[in-house]
DNA sequence: GAAATATTTCGTCTCTTGGCTAAATTATAC
DNA sequence: GTATAATTTAGCCAAGAGACGAAATATTTC
Protein backbone atom coordinates (compact mmCIF):
# COMPACT_ATOMS: atom_id res chain seq x y z
CA UNK A 1 0.00 0.00 0.00
CA UNK A 2 3.14 2.47 0.47
CA UNK A 3 3.80 3.16 -3.00
CA UNK A 4 0.08 3.97 -4.07
CA UNK A 5 -0.43 6.06 -1.23
CA UNK A 6 2.59 8.13 -1.81
CA UNK A 7 1.38 8.67 -5.20
CA UNK A 8 -2.06 9.81 -4.21
CA UNK A 9 -0.49 12.43 -1.36
CA UNK A 10 1.87 13.73 -3.99
CA UNK A 11 -1.03 13.94 -6.31
CA UNK A 12 -3.40 15.77 -3.69
CA UNK A 13 -2.41 19.42 -3.97
CA UNK A 14 -3.36 21.54 -6.83
CA UNK A 15 0.00 23.33 -7.65
CA UNK A 16 1.67 19.49 -8.31
CA UNK A 17 -1.57 18.43 -10.10
CA UNK A 18 -0.36 21.31 -11.86
CA UNK A 19 2.57 20.31 -12.73
CA UNK A 20 1.82 16.68 -13.59
CA UNK A 21 -0.38 18.20 -16.03
CA UNK A 22 1.57 20.09 -18.42
CA UNK A 23 4.44 17.02 -18.05
CA UNK A 24 1.57 14.91 -19.75
CA UNK A 25 1.82 17.53 -22.72
CA UNK A 26 5.67 18.76 -22.53
CA UNK A 27 8.12 15.56 -21.93
CA UNK A 28 10.35 17.89 -19.92
CA UNK A 29 10.53 20.89 -18.20
CA UNK A 30 13.04 22.87 -16.27
CA UNK A 31 12.39 24.12 -12.86
CA UNK A 32 12.66 27.51 -13.82
CA UNK A 33 10.07 27.12 -15.99
CA UNK A 34 7.79 25.72 -13.52
CA UNK A 35 8.45 28.18 -11.24
CA UNK A 36 7.17 30.54 -13.84
CA UNK A 37 4.23 28.89 -14.38
CA UNK A 38 3.12 28.01 -10.86
CA UNK A 39 4.03 31.74 -9.73
CA UNK A 40 5.67 30.13 -6.30
CA UNK A 41 9.12 31.09 -4.87
CA UNK A 42 12.29 28.70 -6.67
CA UNK A 43 12.47 26.76 -3.44
CA UNK A 44 8.76 25.80 -2.66
CA UNK A 45 9.05 24.31 -6.76
CA UNK A 46 11.98 22.83 -5.52
CA UNK A 47 10.18 20.90 -2.70
CA UNK A 48 6.99 20.17 -5.07
CA UNK A 49 9.09 18.62 -7.25
CA UNK A 50 11.09 16.15 -5.04
CA UNK A 51 7.71 15.21 -3.35
CA UNK A 52 6.47 14.22 -6.77
CA UNK A 53 9.84 12.28 -7.57
CA UNK A 54 9.59 10.33 -4.02
CA UNK A 55 6.26 9.18 -5.11
CA UNK A 56 8.13 8.03 -8.49
CA UNK A 57 5.81 10.28 -10.81
CA UNK A 58 8.98 12.09 -11.77
CA UNK A 59 12.40 12.14 -12.44
CA UNK A 60 14.92 14.69 -12.44
CA UNK A 61 18.31 15.45 -14.53
CA UNK A 62 20.75 17.58 -14.48
CA UNK A 63 21.90 19.34 -17.75
CA UNK A 64 24.39 21.92 -17.53
CA UNK A 65 22.95 24.58 -14.97
CA UNK A 66 19.45 23.83 -15.17
CA UNK A 67 17.63 20.64 -13.63
CA UNK A 68 15.03 18.88 -16.15
CA UNK A 69 11.89 17.05 -14.58
CA UNK A 70 9.91 14.49 -16.56
CA UNK A 71 7.46 12.03 -15.63
CA UNK A 72 8.59 8.66 -14.99
CA UNK A 73 7.79 5.40 -16.89
CA UNK A 74 6.73 4.25 -13.44
CA UNK A 75 3.67 6.45 -13.78
CA UNK A 76 0.38 4.25 -13.71
CA UNK A 77 -0.85 4.51 -17.53
CA UNK A 78 -4.49 4.07 -15.62
CA UNK A 79 -3.49 6.64 -13.33
CA UNK A 80 -2.80 8.86 -16.67
CA UNK A 81 -5.17 8.25 -18.29
CA UNK A 82 -7.85 9.16 -15.57
CA UNK A 83 -5.91 12.70 -15.32
CA UNK A 84 -6.07 13.44 -18.89
CA UNK A 85 -9.84 13.12 -18.98
CA UNK A 86 -10.44 14.25 -16.05
CA UNK A 87 -8.26 17.28 -15.92
CA UNK A 88 -9.00 18.28 -20.04
CA UNK A 89 -12.39 19.67 -17.99
CA UNK A 90 -10.74 22.28 -16.07
CA UNK A 91 -10.43 26.16 -16.77
CA UNK A 92 -6.46 26.29 -14.64
CA UNK A 93 -5.13 23.37 -16.96
CA UNK A 94 -6.35 25.46 -19.97
CA UNK A 95 -4.51 28.62 -18.88
CA UNK A 96 -1.46 26.71 -17.72
CA UNK A 97 -1.08 25.17 -21.60
CA UNK A 98 -1.05 29.05 -22.51
CA UNK A 99 0.76 30.49 -20.10
CA UNK A 100 3.35 27.71 -20.80
CA UNK A 101 3.32 28.38 -24.43
CA UNK A 102 4.79 32.02 -23.81
CA UNK A 103 7.04 30.41 -21.15
CA UNK A 104 8.65 28.39 -23.42
CA UNK A 105 9.17 30.83 -26.08
CA UNK A 106 11.96 32.24 -24.00
CA UNK A 107 15.50 31.12 -23.93
CA UNK A 108 15.72 29.12 -19.89
CA UNK A 109 18.58 31.89 -19.87
CA UNK A 110 16.35 34.80 -20.47
CA UNK A 111 13.43 33.61 -18.66
CA UNK A 112 15.95 33.11 -15.23
CA UNK A 113 16.74 36.43 -16.04
CA UNK A 114 13.64 37.78 -16.04
CA UNK A 115 12.98 36.01 -12.78
CA UNK A 116 15.85 37.69 -11.09
CA UNK A 117 14.58 41.02 -11.52
CA UNK A 118 11.16 41.31 -10.56
CA UNK A 119 8.50 38.64 -9.50
CA UNK A 120 8.12 38.16 -12.90
CA UNK A 121 5.12 36.41 -12.26
CA UNK A 122 2.51 38.60 -12.24
CA UNK A 123 2.35 39.16 -16.25
CA UNK A 124 0.20 35.63 -16.19
CA UNK A 125 -1.71 36.21 -13.57
CA UNK B 1 -9.94 20.75 -11.76
CA UNK B 2 -11.90 20.66 -8.48
CA UNK B 3 -13.80 17.67 -8.77
CA UNK B 4 -10.28 15.23 -9.31
CA UNK B 5 -8.25 17.17 -6.75
CA UNK B 6 -11.39 16.54 -4.44
CA UNK B 7 -11.03 12.96 -5.20
CA UNK B 8 -7.48 12.52 -4.98
CA UNK B 9 -7.35 14.76 -1.46
CA UNK B 10 -9.79 12.08 -0.23
CA UNK B 11 -8.10 9.31 -1.18
CA UNK B 12 -4.57 10.35 0.52
CA UNK B 13 -5.12 9.02 3.38
CA UNK B 14 -4.53 5.25 4.57
CA UNK B 15 -6.96 4.71 6.48
CA UNK B 16 -10.09 6.51 3.88
CA UNK B 17 -7.82 4.45 1.26
CA UNK B 18 -8.82 1.55 3.55
CA UNK B 19 -12.19 2.04 3.31
CA UNK B 20 -12.11 2.26 -0.16
CA UNK B 21 -10.35 -0.79 -0.53
CA UNK B 22 -12.84 -2.93 1.61
CA UNK B 23 -15.97 -1.30 -0.24
CA UNK B 24 -14.73 -2.33 -3.69
CA UNK B 25 -15.32 -6.02 -2.23
CA UNK B 26 -18.41 -5.82 -0.09
CA UNK B 27 -21.56 -3.25 -2.15
CA UNK B 28 -22.22 -1.51 1.35
CA UNK B 29 -20.84 -1.51 4.76
CA UNK B 30 -22.00 0.25 8.27
CA UNK B 31 -20.34 2.60 10.28
CA UNK B 32 -20.29 0.22 12.92
CA UNK B 33 -18.38 -2.16 10.62
CA UNK B 34 -16.38 0.21 9.46
CA UNK B 35 -15.60 1.35 12.75
CA UNK B 36 -14.61 -1.58 14.23
CA UNK B 37 -12.11 -2.65 11.05
CA UNK B 38 -10.43 0.75 11.21
CA UNK B 39 -10.38 0.68 15.42
CA UNK B 40 -10.70 4.48 15.60
CA UNK B 41 -13.33 6.46 16.86
CA UNK B 42 -16.81 6.27 15.72
CA UNK B 43 -16.68 10.12 15.26
CA UNK B 44 -13.48 9.90 13.29
CA UNK B 45 -15.00 7.32 10.82
CA UNK B 46 -17.96 9.22 10.47
CA UNK B 47 -15.72 12.54 9.42
CA UNK B 48 -14.09 10.16 7.05
CA UNK B 49 -16.72 9.21 5.22
CA UNK B 50 -18.20 12.63 4.80
CA UNK B 51 -15.48 13.52 3.50
CA UNK B 52 -15.55 10.78 0.78
CA UNK B 53 -18.55 11.66 0.43
CA UNK B 54 -17.79 15.53 -0.30
CA UNK B 55 -15.40 13.97 -2.85
CA UNK B 56 -18.38 11.72 -4.59
CA UNK B 57 -16.82 8.47 -4.35
CA UNK B 58 -18.97 7.07 -2.09
CA UNK B 59 -22.80 7.55 -0.86
CA UNK B 60 -24.67 6.63 2.52
CA UNK B 61 -28.28 5.18 2.93
CA UNK B 62 -29.83 5.21 6.15
CA UNK B 63 -31.98 1.95 7.09
CA UNK B 64 -33.10 1.29 10.62
CA UNK B 65 -30.57 2.75 13.43
CA UNK B 66 -27.41 2.17 11.17
CA UNK B 67 -26.69 4.23 8.04
CA UNK B 68 -24.72 2.05 4.87
CA UNK B 69 -22.23 3.43 2.54
CA UNK B 70 -21.15 2.36 -0.56
CA UNK B 71 -18.70 3.19 -3.94
CA UNK B 72 -20.79 5.67 -5.82
CA UNK B 73 -21.34 5.01 -9.93
CA UNK B 74 -19.24 8.24 -10.29
CA UNK B 75 -16.35 6.27 -8.97
CA UNK B 76 -13.73 6.31 -12.13
CA UNK B 77 -13.77 3.26 -13.21
CA UNK B 78 -9.82 4.17 -14.55
CA UNK B 79 -9.25 4.89 -10.70
CA UNK B 80 -10.83 1.90 -9.05
CA UNK B 81 -8.77 -0.36 -11.75
CA UNK B 82 -5.79 0.98 -11.08
CA UNK B 83 -6.64 0.67 -7.42
CA UNK B 84 -7.45 -2.78 -7.50
CA UNK B 85 -4.14 -3.56 -9.07
CA UNK B 86 -2.29 -1.92 -6.51
CA UNK B 87 -3.55 -2.75 -3.32
CA UNK B 88 -3.73 -6.33 -4.33
CA UNK B 89 0.09 -6.03 -3.47
CA UNK B 90 -0.75 -4.44 0.25
CA UNK B 91 0.12 -6.48 3.26
CA UNK B 92 -2.82 -4.32 5.06
CA UNK B 93 -5.18 -4.77 2.77
CA UNK B 94 -5.08 -8.46 2.77
CA UNK B 95 -5.34 -8.27 6.60
CA UNK B 96 -8.22 -6.24 6.24
CA UNK B 97 -10.19 -8.58 3.89
CA UNK B 98 -9.30 -11.24 6.57
CA UNK B 99 -10.84 -9.21 9.40
CA UNK B 100 -13.68 -8.25 7.59
CA UNK B 101 -14.77 -11.20 7.22
CA UNK B 102 -14.78 -12.05 10.94
CA UNK B 103 -16.53 -8.88 11.43
CA UNK B 104 -19.65 -9.44 8.96
CA UNK B 105 -20.43 -12.85 10.52
CA UNK B 106 -21.32 -10.89 13.77
CA UNK B 107 -24.86 -9.27 13.48
CA UNK B 108 -24.37 -4.98 13.75
CA UNK B 109 -26.63 -5.37 16.72
CA UNK B 110 -24.09 -7.63 18.63
CA UNK B 111 -21.45 -5.87 16.86
CA UNK B 112 -22.50 -2.59 18.33
CA UNK B 113 -23.05 -3.66 21.91
CA UNK B 114 -19.56 -5.10 21.50
CA UNK B 115 -18.04 -1.87 20.86
CA UNK B 116 -19.50 0.06 23.13
CA UNK B 117 -18.36 -2.21 26.13
CA UNK B 118 -15.07 -2.57 25.50
CA UNK B 119 -12.30 -1.38 22.64
CA UNK B 120 -13.66 -4.21 20.75
CA UNK B 121 -10.50 -3.82 17.73
CA UNK B 122 -8.12 -4.99 19.85
CA UNK B 123 -8.29 -8.25 19.04
CA UNK B 124 -7.67 -8.08 15.56
CA UNK B 125 -4.89 -5.54 16.28
C1' DG C 1 -43.59 9.88 24.78
C1' DA C 2 -39.43 8.28 27.22
C1' DA C 3 -35.39 5.49 27.03
C1' DA C 4 -31.95 3.41 24.40
C1' DT C 5 -29.09 3.31 20.37
C1' DA C 6 -26.30 4.61 15.99
C1' DT C 7 -24.38 8.29 13.77
C1' DT C 8 -23.14 13.13 13.11
C1' DT C 9 -21.60 17.63 14.56
C1' DC C 10 -18.79 20.54 17.59
C1' DG C 11 -14.78 22.04 20.13
C1' DT C 12 -10.15 21.13 21.13
C1' DC C 13 -5.62 19.30 20.58
C1' DT C 14 -1.54 17.89 18.05
C1' DC C 15 0.93 16.88 13.89
C1' DT C 16 1.55 17.72 9.09
C1' DT C 17 1.85 20.53 5.03
C1' DG C 18 2.76 24.44 2.09
C1' DG C 19 4.63 28.79 1.83
C1' DC C 20 8.60 32.01 2.48
C1' DT C 21 13.65 33.74 3.21
C1' DA C 22 18.31 32.67 3.97
C1' DA C 23 22.12 29.57 3.66
C1' DA C 24 24.31 25.62 1.38
C1' DT C 25 25.29 23.09 -2.77
C1' DT C 26 26.56 22.20 -7.49
C1' DA C 27 27.90 23.67 -12.03
C1' DT C 28 29.54 26.91 -15.47
C1' DA C 29 32.49 30.83 -17.02
C1' DC C 30 35.97 33.93 -16.68
C1' DG D 1 40.26 29.04 -8.55
C1' DT D 2 37.03 32.83 -7.97
C1' DA D 3 32.74 34.64 -9.27
C1' DT D 4 28.19 34.00 -11.02
C1' DA D 5 24.17 31.38 -11.38
C1' DA D 6 20.42 27.50 -10.71
C1' DT D 7 18.65 24.49 -7.56
C1' DT D 8 18.28 22.25 -3.05
C1' DT D 9 18.26 22.14 1.91
C1' DA D 10 17.23 24.20 6.44
C1' DG D 11 14.59 26.86 9.52
C1' DC D 12 10.54 29.19 10.46
C1' DC D 13 5.50 30.35 10.53
C1' DA D 14 0.52 29.99 9.45
C1' DA D 15 -3.08 27.13 7.87
C1' DG D 16 -5.00 22.44 7.27
C1' DA D 17 -5.91 17.65 8.60
C1' DG D 18 -6.71 13.87 11.68
C1' DA D 19 -7.58 12.28 16.22
C1' DC D 20 -10.53 12.30 20.42
C1' DG D 21 -14.56 13.09 23.83
C1' DA D 22 -18.84 15.45 24.58
C1' DA D 23 -23.06 17.15 22.94
C1' DA D 24 -26.66 17.02 19.38
C1' DT D 25 -29.59 14.42 16.11
C1' DA D 26 -32.40 10.78 14.37
C1' DT D 27 -34.48 6.19 14.83
C1' DT D 28 -36.35 2.32 17.09
C1' DT D 29 -38.44 0.08 21.10
C1' DC D 30 -40.89 -0.23 25.18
Amino acid sequence: MKAPLAMLKSLADGNRLRVIAVLMDHEELCVCQITELLCLATATVSRHMSILQNADLVTSQKRGRWVYYRLTDAFPDLLREWLTRELADSAQIATDRKDLETILSYDPEELCRMQKQRSACEAHE
